[in-house]
DNA sequence: TATCCTGGTTACCCGTTGGTAACTACTTAC
DNA sequence: GTAAGTAGTTACCAACGGGTAACCAGGATA
């Protein structure tokens, strides 16, 4: 009996790297919200409401550390700063429609059926 | 200025569906093993050597329940129990390449840097 | 002078995730 | 009798993810 799929290995690691970024509550969304154009803090905010300012922050940060968005302070006279994909981060474009087209047939498949 | 964008909403749902399936350290692992074919319990282990016998009966039970895949028990002589994914589990499989994919492109853009 | 807007930070707490080690039960082989 | 392979279970514990509430700074507005 074969004891792995030798390829197995590589492709595992690779969508491991992938879940790493992508991983946790409020990455998906965030980056979400920012495939309809650059925005503020407080925009995110809203499209997102029940994030907390603090984990907005913190994720924001992350994001931008794995180059998947950049941050741009102007200052202008309410300090304002603007948040947008870069080019990295406009590649998980496929990844996103997939996730969500799956979502909403899990949705029907499943919870429809509760 | 606009609040909020009201399609994303909805979008934002499915994406969060999707994530909270695939969640966590050893879905997508397991799920990819068994894109592979039916496999064992202790041929998932050897596909991925680095989970915990608990955790892979954990994250297999939950997989199960969300009829992602289904567990037949053998009553052969030492007893044998076959994984398999479901056609709901298999429908995963674009949204994995794309993770695979991603995943790939991530590591030479960014890890393949330092 | 007080309040609101901007965009956050900080401290504290809790529940879940995941890790380790040991143990179970049955059968076959040495 | 002892080990090895089947497929797990159990108890205990540490770390991290995430939530809440309060607070900060600067400028504009009333």
């Amino acid at each position: 009996m074969k004891s792995t799929e030798p390829a197995c290995q590589y492709e595992l690691k690779a969508a491991r790297d992938a879940m790493e970024v992508i991983q946790g509550k409020w990455r998906v969304p965030i980056v979400i919200s920012l495939t309809y154009g650059k925005k503020r803090f407080g925009e995110i905010h809203r499209d997102i409401p029940d994030i907390s300012p603090k984990m907005l922050s913190q994720e924001l940060k992350a994001l931008e550390e794995n180059k998947l968005i950049t941050r741009t302070l102007y200052d202008s006279m309410p300090v304002t700063v603007e948040y947008a994909l870069t080019p990295l981060g406009m590649s998980l474009r496929e990844l996103l429609n997939e996730l969500r087209n799956w979502g909403k047939y899990f949705r029907n498949e499943i919870i429809g059926q509760l």
